[in-house]
DNA sequence: TTTGAAAAGCTTGATAT
DNA sequence: ATATCAAGCTTTTCAAA
């Protein structure tokens, strides 16, 4: 496989993914390497797509987002060639957060964002409308989020 | 309280939700801005708490964790003395990247990172055996990620 | 692989509008 | 609020090991 972490890159890894501003300056003296080390190896984990992307997280609530929902969806899987087109329209809407393709009693897990239930209720109706699989989809109201991230626990 | 975000505000978080590496003289080129002023609102941002971090994002199986799960857990509503201890324990396991506490049948959603299917029993039996207040999980498995972030729709 | 140093680029802070 | 510019940092490049 193409990607090897040894110890350092996971200790990099395990910084930035915490803080991705941190000078390399900073993150060569926390694990023991010179700048240009931590610059050529950060380099490599972006051009070998170990990091995919740095962002900036906002905080939902300020940003006017304060309602979290996560959806089960049933989809009619005797239409599988309704499917994609599925997939695109949730890619389009931006106020889905997470969507994943799961086993069990519901074929899909949205986490939804939303500024108000009026803003959620317009959004599950078009999701209906504009797509004709969807058999059923079942609500939950998040009360609390202990944890958000994509963070991987690299020891 | 709440934050006022104008609309150049909005643009530039879109931007920095997407790429925040993008050097601030592209970011004030791409709004009509010079870059200190942008500087400046960033900064305004991060001070006020909307910008709550700025962070890499791995790809979770280049990094060795090629399995998400998706876990619904009901606890005992009778002992809610043993709640902020679970919420302590879910703070401190790594693998656990989301939870929320949600209305309906189940209480808890996690989503959960996991190199494999042993890693992921041993973390649940750990679970289980932790948290006295557990009183049944389902695990679903994603078979697809269609999407994953917390990026927030900013007009 | 690594370091170290110079060049280039970016950010920050002062000043002025 | 904003832009401009200079000073200070950070990143990048490259030579050498």
């Amino acid at each position: 496989m193409p990607h090897d972490l040894d110890r350092i890159d996971r200790k990099l890894l395990q910084i930035v993914q915490e803080n991705a501003r941190l000078p390399a300056e900073k993150i060569g003296a926390a694990i023991g390497l010179s700048p240009s080390a931590v610059q050529r190896r950060l380099a490599r984990l972006r051009d070998g797509g170990v990091i995919t992307a740095e962002v900036a997280v906002l905080d939902a609530k300020a940003a006017g987002f304060p309602l979290t929902m996560i959806v089960d969806i049933e989809v009619e899987r005797e239409r599988p060639e309704l499917l994609s087109a599925f997939k695109r329209w949730i890619a389009r809407e931006g106020a889905i957060q997470e969507a994943w393709y799961v086993t069990g009693d519901s074929d899909f897990v949205l986490v939804v964002a939303a500024r108000d239930v009026e803003d959620y209720d317009a959004l599950m109706q078009r999701l209906v409308s504009e797509n004709p699989n969807i058999r059923r989809f079942r609500t939950r109201v998040t009360l609390g989020t202990l944890k958000r991230g994509a963070t991987v626990p690299l020891e």
